[in-house]
DNA sequence: TTGTAAGCGTTATCAC
DNA sequence: GTGATAACGCTTACAA
């Protein structure tokens, strides 16, 4: 692999004068061209790992999040990388699989492997771990004031579920969710649901556990007996969309039928793929902005520009099947 | 951050010594202890680009995929990554969007960036810009001798829709397909059900459409009138999952009843996430497995072991709520 | 067993 | 404008 110190022999320059062409600097014409046609025929490319070992950086960030395995991750990280090879940067995946062990381990790779920066959405306490020096984004869970955090609007999520459900002829609703004590972004797509409920004497149950989500799963039949079935409830706002299949499936052993019986609305609006629309109906969060709001504030630290702290980003509805709307 | 001479002068030993100890190296055990504690007090970490341009090895590996929003790309990559971990490898996501000109400029990069290898899937001719110094091992598609292939049997796994097909009761079957000329895999699948349909007695109707996904989708609703709904056909084996679902979409449409008048097998087997089932039947892919021979493979290529040059994995049927059985 | 020093491919500083 | 050259942090002969 031809380096540069072969590209100026071959184009009789020096190095200086080649690692000056590569990075935009001014240079006579006549060297200019000797230059391009040493890096052609010796079909150079510039070894970036030297590059990263000099500047510092490396045009590479990580993504931490808990599963690719997932409708709401993998758009997100498809995104993601979309918009970060407008900066020329590459992409890191790293799968947590809900593991704390697994978080710390990747911080600390992303330190030793010199990433530029990272971009995370977790519901463990790694702040503790990161230091300053390593810039970070986080999605959707608010850290610190030191932590630039984008995130959907979720209580006015909540808030339009309610409001969904009872257009859609509703009187009697639900809201089914879990969430880890750290979890902002659950908590308040609850408050937004109950605050509108409340403006607007809608009768509302709620089933909120506060752990974790195999544990609230095993419970699930039985709550949704006692305050489901029990409570002739006829629309169901669920935290989130995983969960919201789980439901339905719940609902159909119950030979309860969804939308005429029971409507339910989820919360991501994601999709399998680009092509396939989601039965369900839900709040979307508007991942193509998260994904470039996120690259953009990140790119902005690393190059120690101005970057916005907080940003809220604005969900909309999106109809499906489970809604009579 | 501290370097590794840090480490020596704290520790109050040679470089050499350091770096022989972060390698595996014997040492006394006053030196290691020394060592350790300066490791531990200085919070160093191993610069991993120093290292790779020293070693040429970075310990990190490119997956170039259509795109990561997608069932079957995502517990793909879920698997790949965490097969990866197992030997301290990273994973760049490349992310192709079927965009020929997106691939090269991957595999250059990739080859900039020093990858060790690329797990490429990919239907178009990247071969001929992969250099011979890159370890490369290709799923699904089958380039040529000199690059390793994983895939799944895909001839078997039509033969076995054609079967359970017809176990359910269908008696009258037809393929729905596209593919591009160089997908031997999608012709495989076909060439098995075909190959059953014959052995077996059963009139079979085909739909195979040489040429891309999004023109295939336009002509769709006149090929299923035509070829499904005029010739009442009452069993449907469907090259894919994603194409499998715009199939029980369009019939819907049509108000047929799945699996009442028509049953619908896919192939691929990929669920939305880990926890939700698919209502598709379909023929699974071994996902788990192909990432795990996958990463063997290219790691055995990279260390310059031995390495298969074909694997074919074995299929399995995964009954959903589109077939009678 | 441990230390020394060259060199990996860049960039950046400083002469010229 | 261009050319030498030191330095980035590490590994690896080779020397001690």
């Amino acid at each position: 692999m031809a380096s540069i110190k072969d590209v100026a022999k071959l184009a009789k320059v020096s190095v200086g004068s080649v690692s000056k062409y590569l990075n935009g600097g001014k240079l006579k014409e006549k060297t200019t061209t000797a230059i391009e046609q040493a890096i052609e025929t010796l079909n150079y490319e510039k070894n970036i790992y030297a590059t990263g070992l000099r500047t510092n950086r490396t045009h590479t960030i990580a993504l931490i999040i808990p599963t690719i395995w997932h409708p709401f991750f993998s758009e997100l990280a498809f995104y993601i990388e979309a918009e970060l090879r407008n900066y020329q940067t590459k992409l890191i995946l790293c799968n947590t699989q809900n593991n704390y062990e697994n978080e710390i381990a990747y911080i600390s790779m992303a330190r030793q492997n010199k990433v530029d920066g990272l971009i995370a959405l977790t519901y463990s306490n790694v702040d503790e771990y990161i230091s300053s020096e390593l810039p970070i984004v986080s999605i959707d869970r608010y850290f610190s004031e030191e932590i630039p955090t984008i995130m959907s609007d979720n209580f006015a999520g909540g808030e339009l579920a309610a409001e969904k459900l009872k257009q859609a002829g509703a009187n009697k609703l639900a809201f089914i969710g879990y969430g880890s004590i750290y979890d902002n972004s659950t908590r308040d797509r609850y408050r937004g649901f109950q605050a509108y409920c409340q403006t607007h004497g809608l009768e509302s149950e709620t089933i909120y556990y506060e752990g974790h989500h195999r544990e609230f799963n095993e419970k699930l039949p039985e709550f949704v007996q006692e305050t489901i079935l029990n409570k002739a409830v006829n629309g169901i706002f669920v935290v989130n969309d995983e969960q919201a299949f789980e439901i339905l499936a719940l609902l159909q052993e119950n030979n309860v039928r969804v939308p005429e019986d029971i409507q339910v609305i989820g919360f991501d609006g994601s999709q399998q793929s680009n092509n396939i629309p989601s039965a369900l109906s839900s709040i979307r969060q508007p991942i193509p902005t998260i994904a470039a709001e996120a690259v953009r504030c990140l790119i902005n630290i690393i190059e120690k520009k101005e970057a916005p702290l907080k940003t809220v980003l604005p969900v909309v509805y999106q109809s499906g099947q489970t809604t009579r709307d």
